[in-house]
RNA sequence: UCCGGUGUAGCUCAAUCGGCAGAGCGGGUGGCUGUUAACCACUAGGUUGUAGGUUCGAGUCCUACCACCGGAGCCA
């Protein structure tokens, strides 16, 4: 009786029988030879059909069975250095689950609308299945690496009843008989979170109604936002990049397949290790100034300020100090420049840009009711977030990362939309 | 929202000055016992994004609209 395997651990099972459930990748034939490429989300393997060794209607079956056909395979595991991956199965059995129709995407070339258009096939191609895999790993490392340091998971809601930042636009929705904004960022909550808990992070997704078109967003987002108590910006970014080498170490250890298929150059990520350069606001605007950028001190940085500075160096650099009036509402201002914020922005090498942000909070309520006042922000939907100013408050500080950035980095696309199973921006909600 | 670009077979793209609508891949049929995006032969496949206009004649020129792509701003 063959045992059923994963094609993962094909080369575990030379010279056993076994049985292979998946679908058709990819078909060649050659005379009395049938070459079935099958995929089981693991992996791939190619299954040899010799006409001898099988009944002629299933030979002919095989033969014009098209792509992305569901089977199951029954044979023998051979080494074999012609076949890629060095196994392939003698096929004695194929059981055909399903024979799908003529299926749009072929191994060929296709564009992105086409693809898109396709996303829900798209992702069992090899390059989008590699992408997926190390987002996973992305996510799954962030996670242990807060869980390690003993930060609860405190989940932050999706409605929300005001803007966490007022500065861009939200979605709006009907909320039985009020108006409900889909969140832009759980900060707020995670503030409430490290007042009960002391560590904690959230990750979800968060919502930007922006009209932004380019490679660098999307409407739908996912971010991991951890918040400490008793934490200062230093700290905080003891804690970031901590967490970014982290993640890159775990990635080049159990994802060098899929940077592979990727063809990711490793020795760029190989290099990402603690400490990252820290660069005041003004060391960065220096940067710009002297390679002539077009850029104004005490504006924010655009994407192309980012990549002059983020090339300046082969690891993540951290600016901190921005000029408050370009910071949100509840960044704490630096007592000795006042004019500057206690904020920090992660920048990813390669061109990648800002991956992260974050900072220390504003933990005193008197100047945090004139900064909602000067933000013009309602004061009464940030009620309960003043209370934390009232009872207990202590100094704090967080951040947040965005998964898809980070994996467009650490993957090396040039496009965010491939990072997310199925991307949202302004032109696509289908599917 | 602004600037630039693209839209032709299922897919990726050609089509010279405005003059017969084409190729590769994919599909179909046949051939081949070692293929890796196989190869060889044959074959089917078109409302040229939509609506107007100019012209003897429009894929090609003009106007509007639609869809998408790239970039800017905003941000993660």
């Amino acid at each position: 009786m063959a045992t059923k395997i994963y094609i993962t651990s094909a080369l575990e099972h030379v010279e056993d029988e076994v049985k292979i459930s998946g679908w058709l990748y990819n078909k060649t034939h050659k005379g009395k030879l049938i070459f079935l490429m099958i995929r089981d989300g693991t992996g791939i393997i190619q299954g040899v059909i010799f006409k001898n060794d099988i009944p002629e209607d299933i030979f002919e079956k095989c033969l014009h069975l098209p792509q992305e056909s569901s089977l199951e395979l029954t044979g023998k595991v051979v080494a074999d250095k012609r076949a890629k991956g060095g196994a392939e199965l003698q096929v004695k059995d194929v059981k055909i689950v399903q024979e799908a129709q003529e299926y749009p995407i072929s191994p060929k070339e296709h564009g992105v609308d086409f693809l898109m258009d396709h996303r829900h096939l798209w992702l069992r191609s090899s390059k989008q299945h590699a992408i997926l895999k190390i987002r996973h790993e992305i996510i799954k490392a962030a996670r242990d690496y807060f869980d390690d340091l003993g930060f609860t998971l405190v989940d932050a809601p999706i409605f929300t009843p005001a803007a966490c930042e007022g500065t861009t636009t939200l979605f709006e929705t009907d909320y039985f008989d009020q108006k409900a904004y889909l969140t832009q960022s759980g900060q707020l909550y995670m503030e409430a979170g490290a007042m009960a808990f002391g560590k904690v992070y959230c990750f979800g997704p968060t919502f930007r109604a922006e009209k932004s078109k380019t490679r660098r967003h999307l409407t739908e987002f996912w971010m991991i936002e951890p918040e400490v108590a008793y934490c200062d910006l230093n700290q905080d970014m003891d804690l970031a990049e901590g967490m970014v080498e982290f993640i890159v170490r775990r990635v080049l250890k159990n994802r060098q397949q899929e940077l592979e298929i990727l063809e990711r150059d490793v020795s760029l990520l190989e290099k990402i290790v603690r400490p990252f350069p820290r660069l005041h606001y003004n060391e960065a605007a220096k940067i710009l100034q002297d390679a002539k950028a077009d850029f104004v001190y005490g504006d924010d940085f655009g994407g192309g300020d980012e990549t002059i500075i983020s090339n300046k160096f082969d690891k993540p650099v951290m600016i901190t100090h921005y000029p408050a009036q370009v910071k949100a509402f509840y960044m704490k201002a630096d007592p000795e420049q006042p004019d500057h914020a206690l904020c920090v922005d992660m920048l990813a090498p390669e061109g990648y840009g800002e991956i992260i942000g974050g900072g220390q909070r504003e933990d005193d309520l008197d100047i945090l009711l004139k900064k909602i006042k000067a933000h013009n922000l309602p004061e009464e939907a940030f009620k309960w977030y003043i209370d934390l100013r009232k009872y207990g408050s202590v100094p704090h500080a967080g951040f947040g990362m965005g998964i898809e950035r980070t994996v467009a980095w650490i993957c090396g696309l040039n496009h965010i939309r491939e990072t997310i199973p199925f991307p949202r921006t302004i032109y696509r909600l289908y599917p």
